[in-house]
RNA sequence: GGACGAUUAGCUCAGUUGGCAGAGCACCGGCCUCACAUGCCGGGGGUCACUGGUUCAAGUCCAGUAUCGUCCA
């Protein structure tokens, strides 16, 4: 391994493993297995989209999850696909056609269709290749396509069968209407953008009002007030005659707890065709709607003169009518929230239209019920309340979009019998009297078929091994921000078709925000591309560092320093490696078995037992951050900072062959098992460095997962350890602050604590020596030497000749430091300890461990009293 | 207006059951020591937003205040 660069380089190892273990296999799972399953489906991405830091976190944390429990013996399944993103996905291919000066309506729904699917077999799914850039150990045999047959079933199935069990109907409702892409979108497609608006104060005869829409005016059928509303009491319940811009309307008063009276007069207009709330209003009085708006943003018929205007140029024209009128009482500046099309932005117009929808409180009674028995468990649990809110006031889920790209709506209708007709199967003529059938021309919401993917995607309606294997998923992880476009509808849905949930736990990650805290996005234009960062710093560093950043509640601030930390990190692994195989030469495993392991060797061992209980019980609950700092710090600050440095010693310096094996041993058997444990992290370049170290087994992807053994704590190797640290670091510091050459060689004597062990310090003497660089000797019964530096180290002192080589000034500084420090803690231990009622009340042991850490500082004063009286 | 969340080192953030405040980066000092300068050694730095309360003990639990954020009206 001399060989090769002393700079760890990505772009050499990554493709290759990748590659490697696509082709052998490793990424599929076998249905029949008679190992535990644990299975996670991916959050399909939008067939259109290209891999964001979303997107990255998110599979990168699925990741984790299932190479580990693959490693650890599961039957682990991670299944992938990409979603059709009805909107999303036409959009791109109208604009195509715009392009060529083209409408989709020029090329008929047909062919249309047929140009989105080439589009799709084309330029879609590019995300695919980036997800495996990306490391992500999908199983590609199994991906599905929301549009594919068996999941388009599946889709037609449901459908049915909510049909049949009155759970889907057909009504006229508001809806939030985008007139630009022509469709209804769902409440939650329906973004809030700030806007400066006019907030308008008109006459309504005696009243005054305020709204921000003027041109709604002309569908106003009443007006309300609430009912506690003394101010305006008396004119609940009778008709008035208000002067408005075409003469004398009539309009009842009524009263409705909607209205918040502290909001502008308190009274509002009721516009039922043009505003949710006003809707209900309207329905809870009886009050007749104007639909005075259409479908297209402009002005109905109904509007009058003002016919045909565009809605925004109407409301300018009736504020400036309604003015010459002296209509307007006055006008205000006002900012405020507007929905508009999460697609394309554009304002979103409520309207009143028939559509197909979801009766969701019965569907939702169940979800909400497998969280509360915990048979869905959500992580962090502070996320539950927003489940049980939003389920608990869930509406009606509008399932109808007026677009051609989606699964079309399986609904007949005969227009000579005026009957409608469900079919699972496409029906040629019409069951009651064998005449023409029309088919319902609107589509799916996407988001009805994403709510079947834990099931649909293994196979139902049929009742398919794979469905029987993996359903429920192990895990389904998510940012929150589709925590109700998407898992609530397949909690819903799980339960309502499977019976069962369709995923036991749901965890729920951070969203990336730039280094800024700005939401990643790409018409803020501060999106730097996820792939350009792997490709600079490589895909495991990038991996790392969302692992290391998951934790952070609800966002994660990417900033590049970060990555390079752990570009640095890999690097580090590296070279460690690079020196570990560099010393393997006559290796000998069987000649290990007849040395002894060394202090050092066991404590490598019990801290690598440690860590990987650390690392495991991270990952089991869902702490990524956790579980890499865990890794990190064995790593860079035991194993490397330590470890290695001990073992050159050894290497270098030891005769006996038997020893040098067990070095040698330890060496690569906590560097292979550490890389089994960072390969869910770092995949590839744990794998480059285990294939080239001894090992078992083909591939560390497939190696078992360390397991923490229980008696591996040596806690007498790791109190050993303890010391030659503290005695090391106690030399180095005395050293540094004495502003003494690190080439100068020092002698330093250490006198044993009461409680030390002299022997294991003695036979530590030399390696501490050449850690410390210094002549160290052990002797319990040293006095100090004159000109003569104290460092108290686990109880022991050591005594650092300074003789000639230093100024005693930066020496007695450094015990002036290390007293104060001392007498502080003592302070702060002793008005502890006297207060009666901690000595009373607080339990015996921690009583009892504040008087010994009292004792054991009071013990470091006196070395360090003695030893600055001896500077002087 | 309502709900939820945040406020800890210069910056970005951890801090699981209350028991001596942590990391990474940045900073300061010293080192090209035979794996690594993407490195090594040493060091400084915090009234845990504020005010009360519970407790022997509060960053942690409770109430309120302030500022910021997200979602919903």
């Amino acid at each position: 391994m001399t060989d090769i660069s002393d700079r760890y380089d990505p772009r050499r190892v990554e493709p290759h493993w990748y590659r490697e273990w696509e082709e052998r296999g490793y990424f599929h799972a076998d249905a029949a297995s008679p190992k535990k399953p644990y299975s996670i489906v991916i959050p399909p991405p939008n067939v259109t989209g290209s891999l964001h830091w979303g997107h990255a976190l998110n599979n990168t944390l699925q990741d984790i999850l299932i190479r580990y429990k693959r490693m650890d013996g599961y039957n682990a399944l991670w299944l992938p696909g990409t979603d059709h993103a009805g909107i999303a996905t036409q959009y791109v291919v109208e604009r195509q056609l715009a392009a060529e000066g083209k409408t989709k309506e020029d090329l008929g729904r047909e062919a249309f269709l047929a140009r989105v699917w080439k589009w799709k077999d084309e330029s879609g799914g590019i995300i695919i290749n980036q997800l495996k850039r990306l490391g992500a150990s999908c199983d590609w045999r199994r991906e599905r396509f929301t549009m594919d047959a068996g999941l388009s079933t599946a889709v037609r199935e449901v459908f049915v069968r909510l049909w049949e069990e009155g759970l889907v109907y057909q009504g006229d409702y508001i809806v939030n209407w985008c007139p630009r892409c022509q469709t209804v979108l769902s409440d939650l497609e329906v973004e809030r953008e700030e806007r400066d608006a006019e907030f308008v104060y008109i006459k309504y005869g005696p009243l005054t009002l305020g709204t921000v829409r003027p041109e709604t005016k002309l569908g106003d059928t009443a007006l309300a007030v609430h009912p506690k509303d003394k101010r305006y009491a008396t004119y609940v319940g009778k008709t008035l005659d208000v002067p408005s811009v075409d003469g004398l309307i009539r309009m009842v008063v009524v009263a409705d707890a909607a209205v918040d009276p502290r909001f502008g007069t308190g009274v509002i207009k009721v516009t039922p065709g043009h505003d949710p709330v006003d809707f209900e209003i309207g329905r809870r009085h009886n009050l007749p709607t104007r639909t005075v708006i259409g479908f297209d943003g402009r002005m109905t018929a109904l509007a009058g003169r003002y016919a045909g205007l565009d809605r925004f140029e109407c409301r300018k024209r009736i504020v400036e009518d309604l003015q010459a009128l002296g209509l307007i009482e006055r006008i205000e500046p006002y900012r405020h929230a507007v929905g508009v099309c999460y697609r394309c932005k554009t304002v979103v117009e409520p309207l009143i239209s028939t559509q197909w929808y979801v009766r969701t409180k019965p569907l939702a009674e169940a979800a909400i019920k497998a969280v509360r028995s915990g048979r869905i468990r959500i992580v962090p649990r502070a996320w539950t309340k927003t489940y049980y809110h939003w389920m608990e006031n869930i509406r009606d889920w509008a399932i109808s979009r007026q677009l051609w790209w989606g699964h079309r709506i399986p609904a007949w209708y005969c227009d000579a019998e005026g009957t409608v007709h469900v079919s699972r199967t496409d029906l040629p003529a019409c069951p009651g009297c064998g005449g023409a059938l029309r088919q319902d021309s609107d589509v799916l919401d996407t988001w009805f078929s994403s709510g079947l993917w834990p099931f649909s995607t293994l196979g139902w309606p049929e009742q398919t091994e794979d469905l029987r294997t993996f359903y429920p998923t192990a895990c389904l992880a998510t940012g929150f921000d589709i925590l109700f476009f998407w898992v609530a509808r397949m909690a819903m849905l799980g339960i309502k078709f499977m019976g069962d949930v369709p995923f036991r736990d749901v965890y729920i990650h951070a969203l990336v925000r730039d280094a800024e805290g700005a939401k990643m996005s790409k018409s803020e234009g501060n999106v730097a591309d996820p792939l350009m960062v792997m490709e600079k710093y490589g895909t495991d560093a990038f991996r790392f560092t969302l692992a290391a950043l998951a934790a952070q509640g609800r966002d994660i601030r990417m900033s590049e320093d970060r990555i390079e930390g752990y570009r640095n990190f890999a690097n580090k692994i590296w070279n460690a490696a690079r020196l570990v195989l560099s010393n393997l030469d006559g290796y000998d495993p069987r000649l290990a078995k007849k040395g002894t392991p060394s202090v050092a060797d066991r404590w490598i061992m019990s801290r690598l037992q440690a860590t990987t209980k650390s690392v495991r019980r991270a990952l089991d609950t869902y702490r990524f951050n956790d579980a890499a700092s865990a890794v990190y710090q064995f790593l860079w600050h035991e194993f490397c900072d330590w470890y290695l440095e001990i073992a050159k010693q050894r290497l270098y310096q030891t005769v006996d062959p038997a020893a040098r094996a067990v070095t040698q041993r330890t060496l690569v058997e906590t560097l292979e098992a550490t890389l089994r444990l960072l390969h869910p992290f770092m995949p590839f370049i744990s794998e480059e460095i285990w294939q080239r170290l001894p090992h078992a087994g083909p591939s560390v992807m497939i190696a078992p997962f360390p397991k923490a053994r229980g008696r591996a704590h040596d806690a007498a190797a790791e109190g050993r350890m303890a010391a030659v640290i503290a005695i090391v670091s106690g030399v180095r510091n005395v050293r540094s602050e004495s502003r003494i050459p690190p080439g100068t060689e020092l002698r330093a004597t250490v006198r044993p604590g009461a409680g030390s062990d002299v022997e294991a310090l003695r036979e530590a003497a030399s390696l501490m020596g050449a850690l410390a660089r210094a002549a160290i000797t052990v002797d319990p019964a040293a006095s100090r030497p004159a000109h003569s530096a104290v460092a108290v180290a686990d109880g022991c002192e050591v005594y650092v000749e300074l003789e000639g080589v230093v100024d005693l000034g930066a020496e007695r500084q450094r015990v002036l430091k290390e007293i104060d420090r001392a007498s502080r803690e003592i302070t702060f231990f002793e008005g502890k300890l006297s207060r009666q009622d901690f000595v009373e009340r607080a339990p015996a042991d921690v009583v009892a461990r504040e008087r010994e850490r009292l004792a054991a500082t009071r013990a470091v004063l006196d070395k360090l009293t003695a030893g600055l009286k001896a500077l002087e």
